[in-house]
DNA sequence: GTGAAAGCGCTAACAC
DNA sequence: GTGTTAGCGCTTTCAC
């Protein structure tokens, strides 16, 4: 006579598999089965279990059944910088939307760029045996990971390179964009060209500033107006306004990052001057204001780092060995570079 | 002689708080007292357990901890309508750090506004026993969480309310703060507002439409000039559009959302028309066009929400008691109401 | 101060 | 087809 009344309105306490196995009259391990959809068990078995299932609004316990089966965790893990910036908000959001579809969950960590907190948000995602795990590294040496990663687990980083570890990497050509960026204000003319980038602990800024000094030093044109260190709107905004200030103010800047080109707008309205602008990384802000820019997808990104932590894809990859895959950057002309951008409505 | 030697570069293979324990001549017992800094354990003891750890590179499993502790999960669930988004991608960054400032960990999940996901993503993030739920809801009924309430598990909504379900929310009054814009457009003497919003399954685009409708028919001005269903930039250009190619169009326009200001001033730039202009929610974008906005704060509701989540924050309810926490929302003037904002520089 | 036994909720082996 | 036994890795009794 096992019975067990659902409609109560009591707290109804969390049921176990084994209570669904009792209702039903049958071994918790049959119950199993008929749930997961294993074969070898009956029809009529199988619809009563789940009938029991549902009546006791059973639902599996995640972390216990994790626990049993093994490495096979259906969690990946997710490490930023900082999940508000416009660049990796979208980034997040691909990866995000990738994993689910696959039917997997996300942990996801912000580092603030501190190197230490990305150590530590790794190991606790790796505590929780995540599959596999994507970084946006903010530290300096990765060979921390050299242990979990010989265990198996998939480790992609993101828009920069991993340190003294061999792993996959998805990453932009930053120093050939900005290299050709610089190139095409010098095609255009100009002779005074300012280059504003984040600060040098960055990769991507470092090499941005290599590539746009490359193409400075090439063509023998403005040394000493490239700035580093700007690494928010606000410090970016201040160099524009130094730069402004000069004897020889430059008639174009190349702003290295969307924040950056962010400052630069700003002090550009204030200033009530125009210039003529190229930024990196695409906005809506860029949209508006008619500014050229180097695109990256962060999209594509977070699309594609997902889908190597997933094994689905080796974009140009050999085999299962460890490689980067080099995404593609687009020049973005929406106003003539010979002709200044006019910020400046009121 | 129990000596194991750490240095060897085979794979090394995850070792278990059983091992830490043989190595160190303890009982698993014993090590996991030292290893948590519980009481009753000898100096020397925890010593050499530790000792041992480190030299087996030990890191505890989550999952085997937590499933052993019962319900007090490390996890936080955090369900948003979409992470792309520049409202919710702050709120959910500054979630995060509050969480992670309190040692707990993010799981993150995106519905797109369907409220199917939502209940799929909830769902996932109860099995893994999550210790509380944060949610910006798509889903028109709540109910489903009625029994998960029951057992004690915090749930938080943010940005719009719960139905069916008596649970906190952090929310802002967007009706008020609606009506207050339109208002302060026709004190500045506009006589034609259109108003611009969101799709209505929305309850923040239902509010705010219905605060700035009501703000119009107090004053007897300018019906007819609503529209709704801008669910995207692309949406919000069109309607534009169309509102600027009407015999009589409006004189100003009031921008429900974040996305919406975007396509307005596209719309405006490529009819190379300047309006008078408000927007919800303050951005980068608004700044520099001298956009006066209506300013929620997405970092703060993530923040007070976060906390609520963890017990650590009343913000005006009663005990612990269900509530509703409703934050300021701040008018914020750049350029005087009577003036149009310039968005034609080409 | 320390350890042995038991069990969190689930599933892999092997029975039968 | 189905059940029994065992055990994932940890921590809670409750002994000693």
């Amino acid at each position: 006579m096992t019975d067990l009344r659902s409609g109560g309105s009591a707290p109804l306490p969390r049921s176990t598999l084994g209570n669904v196995a009792a209702l039903a009259g049958v071994s918790p391990k049959t119950a199993s089965r008929a749930l997961n959809d294993h074969p070898g068990v009956s029809a009529p078995t199988r619809q009563r279990v789940q009938e029991a299932a549902r009546m006791l609004r059973f639902r599996p316990n995640a972390l216990a059944r994790e626990l049993r089966t093994g490495a096979v965790s259906r969690g990946v893990g997710l490490v930023i910088a900082d999940l508000a910036n416009p660049f990796y908000s979208p980034l997040a959001a691909a990866a995000e939307q990738e994993l689910r579809s696959a039917g997997l969950e996300l942990f996801l960590a912000s580092t603030d760029e501190d190197p230490g907190r990305e150590q530590e948000v790794v190991r606790t995602m790796l505590d929780r045996r995540v599959r596999s795990l994507l970084v946006v590294p903010a530290a300096e040496d990765h060979s921390y990971l050299e242990s979990e990663k010989s265990l198996g687990t998939p480790i992609v980083f993101l828009d920069r390179p991993p340190r003294n570890l061999a792993a996959d990497a998805v990453l932009a050509d930053n120093r050939a964009a900005a290299r050709q960026a610089a190139r095409s204000l010098l095609e255009a003319g100009h002779q005074r060209i300012a280059v504003i980038g984040d600060e040098q602990v960055a990769w991507t800024a470092r090499e941005r500033l290599a590539g746009a000094e490359a193409a400075l030093a090439e063509s023998g044109a403005g040394h000493g107006l490239v700035r580093a260190g700007a690494h928010d709107p606000a410090a970016a905004r201040q160099i524009t306004d130094r730069l402004l200030a000069e004897d020889r103010p430059p008639t174009a800047i190349l702003a290295l990052n969307n924040l950056i080109l962010l400052g630069v707008l700003l002090a550009l309205r204030d200033a009530g001057r125009d210039l003529t602008l190229i930024g990196f990384d695409d906005s809506e802000v860029a949209d508006l204001f008619g500014v050229s820019v180097v695109s990256l997808d962060p999209r594509e990104m977070g699309r594609v780092a997902a889908r190597i932590a997933l094994g689905q894809d080796d974009h140009g990859r050999r085999g299962d060995h460890d490689g980067t895959v080099v995404l593609p950057t687009r020049m973005v002309i929406r106003t003539p570079l010979d002709r200044p951008i006019r910020v400046s409505p009121r």
